[in-house]
This record gives structure tokens, C-alpha cells and sequence, in this order.
DNA sequence: CGCTTGATTCGATATCTGTCAAGATAGGTT
DNA sequence: AACCTATCTTGACAGATATCGAATCAAGCG
């Protein structure tokens, strides 16, 4: 039996709905891998506590060199799922809710 | 002044709504690069969307040895994400739904 | 028991990733 | 202009990861 459009009682999530093709499954995997690091998720939730988050104060909160810091915001901001602005000196970080909601209906189980 | 147990309009996400430890951060980060790669990202789409699924179902369904499905579904299954049962000679995978119930609260909004 | 088939583990290898130091940019201040 | 600070980029390197073939384990069957 093939599987319904309709979402049965089958399907744990949004996720088993429908097979993921390969080209989604990139876009998808490249979120997922961005979060699937600790440091990067800590960053991703220091920027989720606030409306922006500056630079300055995301590097002091880890024991890693600016390089590092920038390296993984560059990783976040790629994957689409922060953006930076600068202003100034400072650059500010913000978080995409967009992506974030995709990514919790997607494996959300309604 | 310190982040408020009620989530504010501030927090984009529960992600937001206090800070994550590293230990946290460590489990969290592990089932999100589970789901870091193409492969398992399709993997879980595919088990997600039945109530559980054999592994001679999901090696055919990618151009790659059975060794590396197996060597993918255990990084699945040791990131908590899904459990795999062996029924006489054939090995059957099935989503942990809180898993991803928890991950989807996580990035979701409410 | 020996054989076959499904699945996992082992060993090897090529590629990817996280990290830092050093250099380059951007923008403000004097 | 020269200088300073914040951030990013580059280059290098150690450790992790995806992949395969070969060996091994598990279970049914002759």
C-alpha cells in the first residue's frame, strides 16, 4: 500500500508524511548539522534569548578565539538560520523564527 | 536583570528561554547531527513514516553499502532517536517519537 | 552440522570539521 | 593621516566522519 497524502496515524511526525527528496534533504541536513555542534547551539540559543545579540558579547561567553566564534556564526548564518547586521564597530546577530519553525513542524508531530 | 522563567515576546523559541548548559548542549547537539547528514535525514523520514521499518526496506533505497547503512542507523539509534529490534533474521527500526517531540519544542514557538 | 542470507563490526582511507595564530577589513577616534 | 578596536578571512593542522571491502555474528534451513 502506498503511502496517503493524508497524514495516517502511521506517520510519527510531519517528517514520515511525505518521502524527502534529495535536494531537501541537503537544505534540511545543512540546518540541522549547523545546530548539531554544542557550541553552535549554545550560540543559537544565547541569540534566541534576546531580539540581537552583538558579537562582543557572544566571544566572552566561550573559551574559544574570535576566529572561532566568527567561524561558527558563519557556519549559523549560511545555514540560514541567523543573520548579522553590522552597526558600527559591532555586528549583531538575530535569529531567522522561519527557519526554526520549519525545522520544529518538520519534526513536530502536529 | 536575570531571564525570566515565563517565556517573554523576547525568546524567539523555548530555545531562548534559558540558557543550555553544555551538558545539554552535548546530548541536544548529538540527535541534531544525527539528522546532520542526508542520508539519516532520509533514513528518519522513511522510518517516520511507518510504524517501523526492516533494514532490508532501507538499504535498497540508497546507492550505498549495507555497511554504511548500518554504520548511519547506529549513529541514529545511539543519538536516541530511533530503536532497532531483530525478529528472527531480519532487524527492525522504529522512531522514538519523544525524541523528536522534544527537539521539535525546542526550535518551536509555543 | 554446514550453508545461506541479513546485519553488524573491523580496518583502512579520503574527506570534512573545529580550532588557532596571523593577517586583512571596517569603522571609529584623536 | 595614524591609530585602535571589533570582526572576519586565510592557512595550517589534528581529530572526526563517511565510505567501502572483508571479516564476523545471528538466525533459519537443508
Amino acid at each position: 500500500m502506498a503511502i496517503s497524502a493524508t497524514p495516517t496515524q502511521e506517520a510519527c511526525c510531519a517528517l514520515g508524511v511525505r518521502p524527502i527528496d534529495a535536494d531537501q534533504a541537503a537544505d534540511l541536513a545543512r540546518m540541522f548539522k549547523a545546530l548539531g555542534d554544542p557550541v553552535r547551539l549554545q550560540m543559537a540559543s544565547m541569540i534566541a534569548a534576546a531580539p540581537e545579540v552583538c558579537v562582543c558579547e557572544i566571544t566572552p561567553a566561550f573559551d574559544l578565539s574570535s576566529a572561532t566564534i566568527s567561524h561558527h556564526l558563519k557556519t549559523l548564518r549560511e545555514a540560514g538560520l541567523i543573520d548579522g547586521e553590522r552597526r558600527g564597530t559591532f555586528v549583531y546577530y538575530r535569529l531567522r523564527p522561519a527557519a526554526f519553525a520549519a525545522l520544529s513542524a518538520l519534526l513536530g508531530t502536529r
